[in-house]
RNA sequence: GGGCCGGUAGCUCAGUGGUAGAGCAUCUGACUUUUAAUCAGAGGGUCGCGGGUUCGACCCCCGCCCGGCUCACCA
């Protein structure tokens, strides 16, 4: 028989005892004084002496640590991640808590009365007085020593990761820190705050593969947004002149430690500014971000600092000549000349050759912040053109790890010249290119209102998240992220027949 | 999708072509300031799943499932 199924047997068993003692297995409210990371942080430079007179304390917690040695004993709660210790003397608490005391499992989460004193060894304790009972664990909790290891189980079971590993839940306290710091920043300037389709009847805004649905009354297809992108430009043609957006995006594509098939974007448009201004605006945004969530502009990642108080500049073309490693180093004009670059690149077009020249010879030492501007028409049919050079546009992306984390441009708001796009993506897409962009007539018929001169970027809230929080796959500042289904776990039937 | 690595007790991990192991956890007992508490004893396994080879397979072979890394693709 398998252990979890005599486990469970056990622990009801255990239920019963409980509740034998007056006690109910699955408690209600419990009213606290303080939460043991507020005891930790008010009473751990206290000494034994700065705890009189007594300091009364009613804490909740999991129970993660229990030492019985026979008519006393100690055990430590844990609550957000960190831990306080309790003391239960026999001849301090009733005959029933005792018992209580006695009975209780790894993982139950309990309440205690008590007050705060050190013991010998000098660790702050709550001498208890009086036990609740909160809730029981039916599960053994995972290895006191080294934890939960599996990556498996920690991605589909984050409960069981939060409670055994509690850095878990820091990293995501600082992601929630980096949303909340872009958001506040954003207010502070004006942004307004908006929540654009997630199901569209037209994908577009970015080069992937949607995933689709159906709704049935209406008996139309959706597809799951690629990006909000065209949708935050109808606003700017409405009049809201500085908006953004923070939610998921869902593309069709593969999985890997930094791509996840939903995951949470940033985007911010405003009126009248182009690429140059959101330089500005992204460097004072990520500066403020990794000072608040991470204490410093400068960050250890993975052994390397990364500096965000230093955010270089490329252009594209500039970046390649930087990076360039090993022989045949091009000049500039190399890089405009269609034969030198069909000679490196398998790329269908002209422009599309430069950029996957570009990311084969740069992305990877992009590590510290760097922004790489100027980009080949092709590959960015909603941007504007550089009035000097039209096979180029306005556009720029941000880089940090050696990943992508933001994407910015002077939108295109000339509806002709966005017909035009539209008609080359069709193109690219009539030869084979399945993430090319679709014709949208409802968005160009937007843009024939007359859209003003605008800029428009996304940051990668995961990828920065990753950034700021040392993270080295994409699914640790996620917290559910998509998994093949486990099939058959078996533990209602363990349950049902471990009912007493 | 390709390549490489992994899946053994609840957890962390050993293991060998010949009856399946350790530590922690669990259960029983001792212990009134311990802290990886300690001490004595006990129970617990379809060795990811399915085939094959073999007198005999956790081990060798084939297929499949799940995960990790990596390449391709993408942000």
């Amino acid at each position: 028989m398998a252990l979890e199924h005599e486990l469970i047997r056990q622990r009801l068993h255990r239920v019963r005892e409980v509740q034998a003692l007056g006690f109910q297995p699955y408690g209600h409210r419990f009213d606290f004084t303080h939460t043991v990371p507020q005891l930790l942080a008010g009473y751990s430079p206290k000494s034994a002496e700065e705890l009189e007179p007594r300091v009364s304390v009613r804490i909740a917690g999991r129970v993660q640590t229990i030492r019985r040695m026979g008519k006393a004993g100690f055990a430590h709660l844990q609550q957000s991640g960190e831990r306080l210790q309790v003391y239960v003397k026999k001849d301090a608490v009733s005959e029933n808590d005792y018992a209580l005391y006695q009975a209780l499992d790894l993982g139950d989460i309990i309440g205690v009365e008590g007050y705060l004193f050190r013991t010998r060894t000098g660790e702050l304790t709550v001498h208890v007085e009086k036990l609740f009972f909160l809730a029981k664990t039916l599960l053994g909790m995972p290895e006191k020593w080294h934890g939960l290891e599996d990556i498996e189980t920690r991605y589909r079971q984050r409960y069981l990761d939060m409670i055994a590993n509690p850095e878990v839940q820091r990293v995501f306290a600082s992601r929630a820190r980096v949303i909340a710091s872009l958001r506040r920043q954003l207010d502070e300037r004006g942004f307004l705050e908006v929540e654009t389709p997630m199901m569209q009847p037209i994908y577009g805004g970015a080069a992937a593969r949607p995933f689709v649905t159906h709704h049935n009354t209406l008996d139309i297809d959706l597809y799951l947004r690629i990006a909000p992108e065209l949708y935050l430009k109808r606003l700017i043609v409405g009049g809201l002149e500085r908006v953004y957006e923070i939610n998921r995006n869902f593309r069709n594509e593969g999985v890997s430690s930094q791509h996840n098939p939903e995951f949470t974007m940033l985007e911010f448009y405003q009126a009248y500014t182009d690429y140059r201004g959101l330089m500005d605006l992204s460097v004072e945004l990520l500066q403020q971000t990794a000072g608040e969530v991470a204490g410093s502009t400068k960050v250890d990642y993975q052994g390397v600092i990364i500096d965000f108080g230093d955010i270089r500049r490329f252009t594209m073309r500039e970046a390649i000549l930087e990076f360039w490693n090993g022989p045949d180093k091009p000049s500039l004009d190399n890089l405009r000349d269609f034969e030198w670059l069909a000679r490196h690149s398998s790329a269908p077009s002209k422009g599309e050759k430069l950029a996957d020249i570009f990311e084969r010879t740069c992305e990877a030492h992009l590590v510290q912040p760097t922004i790489v501007f100027d980009y080949p028409v092709e590959t960015s049919p909603l941007s504007k053109n550089k009035p000097d050079e039209p096979e180029m546009v306005e556009r720029f992306e941000i880089y940090a790890a050696g990943m992508e984390i933001g994407n910015a441009y002077t939108e295109l708001n000339d509806p002709q010249e966005q017909r035009r796009r539209f008609e080359m993506q069709l193109a690219m897409a009539e030869r084979g290119n399945v993430e090319a962009h679709r014709m949208d007539e409802d968005y160009l018929r937007a843009l024939c209102y007359g859209m003003p001169p605008t800029g428009g970027e996304g940051i990668g809230i995961d990828r920065l998240a990753m950034v700021l929080t040392n993270s080295r796959s994409i699914r640790d500042v996620i917290l559910f992220p998509l998994l093949r289904p486990e099939g058959e776990l078996g533990i209602a039937r363990a349950m049902q027949s471990a009912e007493l």
